[in-house]
DNA sequence: GTGGTCTAGACCACG
DNA sequence: GTGGTCTAGACCACC
């Protein structure tokens, strides 16, 4: 569980471990059962202040994803995966679908989308093509 | 030049008023020295604090997209067209960036991103029909 | 809106902040669309610190009882009257259901749950009766 | 003397181990003179820690209802049986008396207050019919 | 050891 | 002026 944090992004330092822990439970990294680092472990691995790792874990058990037992450490919620998964796809349609209505409405057509699209799939990641 | 704000948005109300005129300008529904509604006209019309009126205002001159003439009104600046265009293409292809590597970070194929898409673009809006 | 906070309680401050909201506009001494005091204000009037003030604004607005609206203050969700009667009116039948079992399981009859009961409605409020 | 214990209850598992211990006496499950299990005999059947069981007991010796005789086993007080059931009353007619304050505090009326706790007496249990 | 809470004080963005 | 966030350090209860 490795986690990697901006301090001076647009997106909030606790937001930011909400999403990279649903993200890597989303992936398979974390699965259900799983103890994830403690407050102060996380906070110090990732050099942010542990109350700011604690809202980050409050926030997370808010939303089903872990289960934390006093005394003991924070764990993975039995259908964490699953749930993660889909938040991350509505998310992920969600901002495409508010995309693509700010495109067309900036006056792009489909198709400059789609070029878009497939320049940022090209590049962003190099499945087997050159960089 | 109708400005629509939601004032419970994530985006600021400020933010939402300079993205407004740069798009209706992007696709030419203002052009080059068409003079855009005082300070005190949109802030009635939009409901909006005059303060933040004109903080967009002086946002959208200091990027050079309006031009203010004192005692007379605030008008489009000349090359506003091309530059609005620009840089909704740019925004554009930075979001669908963004959205890309966050997309693969969660374990979505392309396929799945491309999929999601179309069904924005078919679903969303008309595909260039009229509105 | 007066708030009172005992310090050394076993629940939470900011809790009893939000119980002690909740229940304000239960009982409508705050109605929907009106604003309660900035995190500032209640914090000094309170005598809390304003992050604890704070935390529970939030938890208020994650329940949908209020709204916040950055720049401007808080106001009482549209239907937050209703919402917080019925969050009222479950808590109290959760509580007594539990409170029911414990005391059969303990060995007390319906009866003596009944006259305790007879007795705290007497004492505890005096409705007219002498204390 | 089976226990059972939610670990993620609000109340600590060691005051429910406490709370259980003094109900089966309170009830006459348990009678002066009979032997408890022992720690590790009760944090095996419990899956709770031994260090936590151990600590229910101490609290329990301390409140003077059990003795532990070195070497021999943990055995229920002389008198306990009456000061568990003493002790049950008083709590229960602490928590009625806070929920009923609590109750009226949210704008119920006795009366609703009486009908749910018939409703809780009539529904949660058989009123008397064996388990 | 663990998480939970509170305080204090600072900085930022928004209106 | 407003709320939002972060840091720092302290205390507590639980395991």
């Amino acid at each position: 569980m490795l986690i990697r944090v901006e301090p001076n992004a647009d997106v909030p330092v606790f937001q930011q471990i909400v999403d990279q822990v649903k993200a890597a439970i989303a992936r398979g990294a974390c699965r259900p059962g799983d103890v994830i680092p403690s407050v102060r472990q996380m906070a110090a691995d990732s050099l942010v202040n542990p109350n700011t790792v604690a809202r980050s874990y409050r926030e997370l058990e808010r939303e089903g994803v872990v289960v934390t037992r006093r005394g003991f450490g924070v764990i993975v919620a039995p259908n964490a995966t699953e749930r993660c998964r889909q938040d991350r796809r509505t998310a992920i349609r969600d901002g495409i679908a508010e995309l693509v209505r700010d495109a067309l409405d900036a006056g792009l057509t489909p198709c400059d989308v789609r070029n878009a699209l497939e320049e940022a799939l090209g590049g962003g990641t190099g499945t087997g093509e050159a960089e």
